[in-house]
This record gives C-alpha cells, structure tokens and sequence, in this order.
DNA sequence: CAGATGGCAA
DNA sequence: AGACGTGCCATCTG
C-alpha cells in the first residue's frame, strides 16, 4: 500500500532531523510517535477508574526524548548506575560497581524493555509496582533506593507516581479457604469501597448465621489442629466475618525446607506486625474470581494472592523433599525468594529461558509448599518428563505420583499427592470418558496446594480461565521461557495468575556459564533470478511463501553451513516451518526428518541415532521441535523458514541449543543461524522475530555472503538446470497438490508457459543477479556486525527499504 | 487389552 | 487467514 511508503519515507527523514537538529525534539516525536506501533505494556490498572497517573503509556520504546532541561543532574553521578526519566522510564549502567544490586532492584519495581551489552532499559508501570509491593518491597523503600542510585534528583511526578500506586495496594487479599473464596482485609472501609462496585457486588455470597456456625463445626471436625484456629464470627452490621489472622502461630511438625531457611526467615520481620491484626472478609463466588479480580485492579486495589502454607492445618502434608544432592542455582533460589519473600507463597510467574531449569525450580516451589500439587502440561510427553524430573529431584514416593492424560489414567493418592496432567484434560469441552470423569471429580473438589503451569505463555487464554477455575489453589506458579505473544493476551496471564516474580537476564546467566554461548547469524541469501521473477509476479501469497522459501541459494546456503559445522563435528538441527520445504531439503541432502506425521516411536529413534550414532550430526525438524522435544546435544541452528514474525518462536529455537556446552572457555559454543532470502517479506519478519532476542541482550551478524561457499562445487542446485526443475517443482507444489504427481509429462508445458504467462508488464529494475555469486566472482565477504535496536530499525540500511518498496509490485 | 486410526476441537 | 501440530475420545483389530 502506498500507505505503507509514505510512513517509512516520513520516518526517514524524520530520523535525519533528528541528527540535524535534535533540539527541535517534540516534532519529531509527535512524528514518530505516529509512525511506530506503540506497545503498551501496562494497560491494566491504567484503564480504569482509578486516580493512578497514566504515566509513559502508550510510549514507543525507544523514542526521541530530551529531559536535559528538567532534571537536577547531581554532583557525583559516576558513582551511580541509573538515570530515571519523568516518564518512568529507567536506564542502567551495566558497566557500574553496583549493576547486579542496581538490576536486582530493577527487575523488582520495572518491566525490562530492553537489555543489550551496556544500558538497560526499564519502565515502570503500575503494575511492576504492584508486582514489587507484593513482593514486599513498600513505598518508602522504593523511593530511597531509587534516590540512592539516581544520578539525578529523582522527579517530583515519579515520586508521585510510585506513592499513589502503591498506598493501596496490598490491601486486599483473596483467601481460599474450605473451597470457598474470600475477600479479605484489615480495612473494612476498603471493602465496603470495593463492594459499591457492581461487579464485585455481584458475585458476593451473603453468608447467613447458620452458614458461619455450619462453617465453625466443620473446622471443629477438621483435623487435630483445627480447634486451634480461631473460626470467624458474622459481624452482623457490615455482613462482614471478623477473625484474627493466624501469624503468630506455630506450625505443627512441618520442618522448613533447610535450603529455603534463610530465605523464609530473611523477612519474617515483615509479618509479626501482623500478627493477632483483626481482618474482615466477605465470600465471593468461585465462578467470578477472576471477574472480582480483574475488577479489583482496575480500582487500583489489585488483591494479594498469599498462601500460609505452613499454617494449614486443614490440608493434608505431602512428605516431599529435594534430594540432599540436589543443587539449586543462585538465580532458581532467587526467583523462589521471590515467591516465598515472606514465609507464605505467593502466585506469579516466572520467567526463565530454556534450558536453565525451570522444572527444578518448579519442584523446589513444591518440595517448600508441601502440600498437593497440580502440575499442568502442554503435552502428554511433557508430562513424562515432569514425572522423571520429580523422581530425579526429590524424594517423593512413586506411589503419589499420578499421571492424567488421555491414555494414562492414574488414580491420585488419597491424601497429599502429586497430579500431572494436561491443560486440555481439565479444560476439555467434549464428552469425557467415564474413568476420566472420575478422576475430574476428585481433581476438581481437592484443595491444591500450588498449582504449576508449565509452558504458561502457549496456553489460550480461554482454556486458561477455565482450568484456572475449575481447579481450586491456593497458590499458582506459572512458569516460561518466552512471556510473549503477538497478540496482547500475555496481559490476561498477569491478573489470572499473578504478577512477573522474577525474569532472568540471558547475557548475565551466559557470563556466569549457565547458558551456552550463542553466536547469532542472519544470513542474507540473493533470491536467484529465476525464482524472484516467479516471486514479484505471482499473487499467490502462498507461493510466495514457497518461492523464498525455496530460494535454491538458500539450499546451497544451507548445505554449506551442515557440511562446514559437521567437519567440526557438530550436532545439527535445521528448522522449517514449511513441510514441504523439511521433507524436500532432507530428501535431497539424505538426512533424517521429523514433522506432525512421525510416529513417537520414529521420532524417538530418530532422536536417539541423533544422540549417540555419530553418522548423524544432523537432523530436519518442522514446528514440532518448537516446544517440549528435548535434545540437549544440539549445538547447531539453521533456521530456513520460520512462521511469520513470530518472537516466540525464535526465542523457543534459540533455547534448543542453550543448555550449557562443555567446553565453555569463553569462545562461541553454539550457533545460531537464520537463512533468509534478500529482497522479500522474509526480511522484515526475521526482524520483527529477533526483537526479543536483541532485547534480551543478543546481537545479530548480517552475513551477506559466506566465505568459501562458492569454492563448493559440488553442493545440490548449483546448475541451473537444477536450479529450473527446483522452480518447476515449487510451482506445481501447493497449486493443485493431487495433480501434482500425475504431471511429469506436462512438464515443459508448464515450464515455460505459466512463466510466460504471469511475466505480465511489471518492471523489475533488479536483473544483475545471484548468478554472479554462483559463479564465484568475488571471494570479497562482507561482513556487517551491529547491534540491532530500534534505533537501527528506524534507522535502517537501505536494502531494509528495498523490501518494502517491492510491496508494491503485489 | 494394547495398538492403530480417524474425527473433532481449540 | 491458513497451515500445522496436538490431545481427547471412539472405534476397530488381532
């Protein structure tokens, strides 16, 4: 669209000015400001009622901003690490003394935008600041350690903005208790606010006298500790129940995981204040909790989730323990510090990358909770390996283990147990089996004690909600590599399960040899002549698709780099999105494949000649490898078609290849490359797809062409005759795909008469073509290293245009 | 009863 | 907007 030309000529000449003359910064940036897309990481708690104010929402990451002339520079700012922007936005100096507690405290009260090698970006939101009150940093703690580490006096609107957020959070809580919900908190004042909200009125459950009294037997009943709580009487007034909050009290027998001592014990000062402090709460229905709870944050009241696991006595203990050779890793304990900052465990999410131990931190959270625990998976070999995970880890019996997916039906333990199973299983619609209806009926009337959520960013929102209500927790971990989706619906996982507890730095686990050390490579490939001419003419999308895909110095491409890296004696793993593309590639360079149709057992054997047969440095895999398949060996990536502009998935394959590797010795380990034809639509996705890996700190090499490729003869479309029937091939792929095997006797016919045909009048400028690359004229690499940001996506190199321009040609 | 296959859903 | 991959269940087979 001309649109579209119009946007990004106005944005370069927007970026000039800005060099020019960069005083006149408010132009620019209402100009730009029009042009990026705006990404707006915080709308909830700021869409509301609420009297919060709207600060840096609806701000383009990285735009133009002067603040010289506003801000109280102070007298010795070498020895601080931050600059904080009237707008929130807070950058760090990784290079100071301080960084790792300066970042520490960061993560904590921000939302990290962008880490790249030296500044840190950081926004804070309303709800970072949430997420950092419930993690039990207060008001005036933020301000001084914001102070503390500014290099200017920090503006009077961010104090504002950190005061107003956080006066009112915290105080409210959503208890569970004898499967019912409730809200609670000291102030009855607040509740009453709280409850002139239509919504939250509405689901309230009016308890009556006999209710409460019915209630006070049952804990009676409970158990042997249970004459110990205090029950709750109807304050008759308000409808409120009154009680006192149980702090003070002792547990019964339940020993403290040792690891965990110092980091439950580390801010019990925080609770014994709290302690015999009277509470008010009234019930809500079980249906609505997320309704009351979304409600809540709107009214900037947003509820603490807090589970006193270690004062239920109502629940059952689950004798778990981590294996005495278990070792834990700073970065696991910390994010579980987070988690259980103050003796309870609270719900949220944590964030780490692949290969750096998830589950064990997922297990760690249970072996400290003890009490039942629901593991939720997004497939049914996932759930294995959480099972094998716990084996390993922990002491757990096998017995209280069971495992619930379609064709394992395992009955829970009777008491405490450990249930692994499916989001699907809970969340499925249809009609159920008999034995799995059972088991569904004792999922969903057990009280949980934690809840994990493996893979929490995959799941739809929708089948989120509702396993998220159907099963009863007290407290929910979600865990992820990649929080992350194209569509805005990472926000709904914020208020559904809690706030971001804790997110790792990529480049910060890599120095400390946690992760392996990846080189990034783009690699530029010229589209043959042939294949470009089919590719600006034809107007099917699909063909398009193929036609880049397809582009034969991608094979070459491709071929070479599998040829150099298994003489180093690499593993390999090539991905494509495209079937097509997987089965033909791997076909023609004879290695193996696995894509949808691979049996399990197939794909296991593949997987283990991959592991062991050292004939087989390389394999083909399609989406499938994407998530969940677990190949610790790899050391290679080629990527050769990848879905769209996809982030996620572009972090998920970077993480195939980042478990640790041997020889660490502070050279690359491991290799990451993306093959993408010049000049078409793959450029600007594969731009788009690395953005959250270059906020993560990564940088991408462009290689626009490979050193020696041309002395390779012998490679497979290197002629082009093979080069025409590749070309032929990829057109009658997709069109007709029955036809597709009955035409080898048209084939001339179709050879030259649907090119002719669709040649039409378009006039393409680009005729010098990869046919002098092909030949091996220029032994000349170019070689270009930057690091990609927004400012160079703005700011692009010209053949960046160059794929936009061709839009017009559709 | 295990194992394969197909329809359906999200 | 469509392709791909997945899991659940029902059914059939020896």
């Amino acid at each position: 669209m001309s649109n579209k030309n119009d946007a990004l000529k106005r944005k370069r000449t927007s970026t000039q000015k800005t060099y020019e003359k960069w005083t006149d910064y408010e132009e620019d940036l209402e100009e730009s400001e029009l042009n990026t897309k705006t990404r707006d990481p915080n709308s909830i708690g700021t869409n509301g009622t609420g009297n919060i104010p709207q600060i840096g929402v609806g701000e383009p990451k990285g735009a133009f901003k002067d603040y010289s002339k506003r801000c109280q520079i102070k007298d010795n700012i070498a020895s601080k690490p931050i600059w904080v922007c009237p707008d929130g936005r807070i950058f760090l100096e990784t290079f100071s003394p301080i960084y790792k507690e300066a970042s520490d405290f960061l993560v904590a009260i921000a939302e990290p935008v962008c880490r790249p090698q030296l500044i840190h970006e950081y926004q804070m939101t309303p709800f970072s600041l949430y997420a950092a009150v419930s993690v039990g940093i207060d008001t005036t703690h933020i301000i001084k350690v914001l102070n503390t580490l500014s290099k200017m006096e920090v503006p009077p609107e961010i104090e504002s903005f950190v005061r107003q957020c956080t006066s009112s959070y915290g105080k409210v809580k959503l208890v569970l208790q004898r499967n019912k919900y409730f809200v609670e908190s000291a102030h009855p004042e607040v509740l009453e606010f709280l409850l002139r909200d239509s919504v939250i009125a509405s689901a309230r459950i009016k308890q009556t006298v006999a209710d409460v009294l019915a209630d006070q037997q049952l804990m009676l009943d409970g158990g042997p500790n249970a004459a110990t709580d205090a029950p709750p009487s109807l304050d008759t007034a308000t409808g409120f129940l009154v009680g006192k909050t149980m702090a003070g009290q002792i547990s019964g027998g339940i020993q403290p995981n040792q690891l965990f001592d110092k980091v439950l014990l580390g801010d019990e000062e925080d609770t014994v204040n709290n302690s015999d402090q009277q509470y008010h709460s009234f019930e809500i229905d079980s249906q609505q909790v997320e309704a009351v709870k979304k409600r809540c944050i709107q009214l900037d009241y947003p509820m603490l989730e807090e589970y006193d696991f270690r004062n239920d006595t109502v629940n059952p203990n689950l004798p778990i323990d981590l294996k005495p050779t278990t070792m834990i890793r700073p970065y696991q304990e910390k994010s579980l510090s987070k988690m259980f900052g103050n003796g309870r465990a609270r719900s949220g999410i944590i964030v780490l990358p692949c290969g750096a131990g998830k589950s064990l931190s997922g297990i760690t959270a249970a072996c400290t909770v003890k009490k039942s625990i629901l593991v939720l998976c997004t497939s049914a070999v996932s759930v294995e390996q959480w099972k094998f995970q716990f084996r390993l880890w922990s002491n757990i019996e096998e017995k209280m283990i069971s495992k619930f997916t379609s064709d394992n039906k395992e009955k829970m333990y009777s008491m405490a147990g450990v249930t692994i199973t499916t989001y699907t299983m809970i969340a499925f619609g249809g009609k159920r089996s008999p034995e799995s209806l059972k088991i569904m009926n004792e999922l969903t009337t057990r009280e949980w004690g934690l809840v994990l959520l493996d893979e929490v960013h995959v799941v739809p929102a929708a089948m989120f909600r509702k396993v998220l209500t159907v099963t009863k927790a007290h407290c929910k971990l979600g865990l992820t590599a990649t929080l992350l989706r194209e569509d805005e619906k990472i926000q709904d996982l914020s208020f559904l399960i809690g706030p971001k507890l804790y997110e790792a730095n990529w480049l910060d686990l890599q120095k400390a040899g946690f992760l392996a050390n990846v080189s990034c490579s783009e690699i530029w490939c010229e589209m043959t002549a042939e294949f470009y001419r089919e590719y600006l003419t034809n107007d099917s999308q699909g063909k398009k698709k193929l036609l880049y895909t397809m582009n034969p110095n991608k094979c070459r491409a491709c071929e070479y780099l599998i040829r150099y890296h298994e003489q180093r004696g690499d593993k390999i793993i090539v991905f494509s999105d495209n079937v097509y593309a997987l089965k033909k590639y791997a076909i023609e360079f004879k290695r193996y494949f696995i894509y949808g149709e691979t049996s399990g057992q197939e794909r296991l054997s593949i997987l283990r000649k991959f592991q062991f047969d050292p004939s087989v440095r390389t394999i083909f895999i399609s989406k499938v490898g994407d998530t969940s398949i677990d190949i610790p060996e790899a050391t290679v990536i080629i990527q050769i078609s990848s879905h769209y502009g996809s982030r996620r998935q572009e972090a998920q394959r970077l993480g195939r290849i980042l478990r640790p590797k041997p020889k660490s010795d502070g050279n690359y380990n491991a290799f990451f490359y993306s093959l993408v034809s010049k000049d078409t639509q793959e450029m600007y996705y594969s731009t788009k797809r690395q953005q959250f890996l270059i906020d993560q700190g990564y940088s991408f090499k462009v290689i626009s062409e490979l050193p020696g490729l041309d002395l390779e003869t012998d490679l497979h479309f290197s002629s082009k005759e093979a080069q025409l029937g590749l070309l032929n091939e990829v057109l009658k792929e997709g069109d007709d795909s029955g036809r597709a095997e009955t035409l080898d006797e048209d084939f001339d016919d179709i050879t030259t008469g649907k090119i002719k045909k669709k040649k039409k009048t378009t006039t393409v400028t680009r005729t010098t073509g990869s046919m002098k690359t092909l030949s091996g004229g220029s032994t000349n690499t170019s070689y270009m290293e930057f690091q990609k940001n927004q400012q160079q996506q703005q700011n692009a190199p010209s053949n960046m245009y160059r794929v936009t321009n061709h839009t017009k040609y559709k």
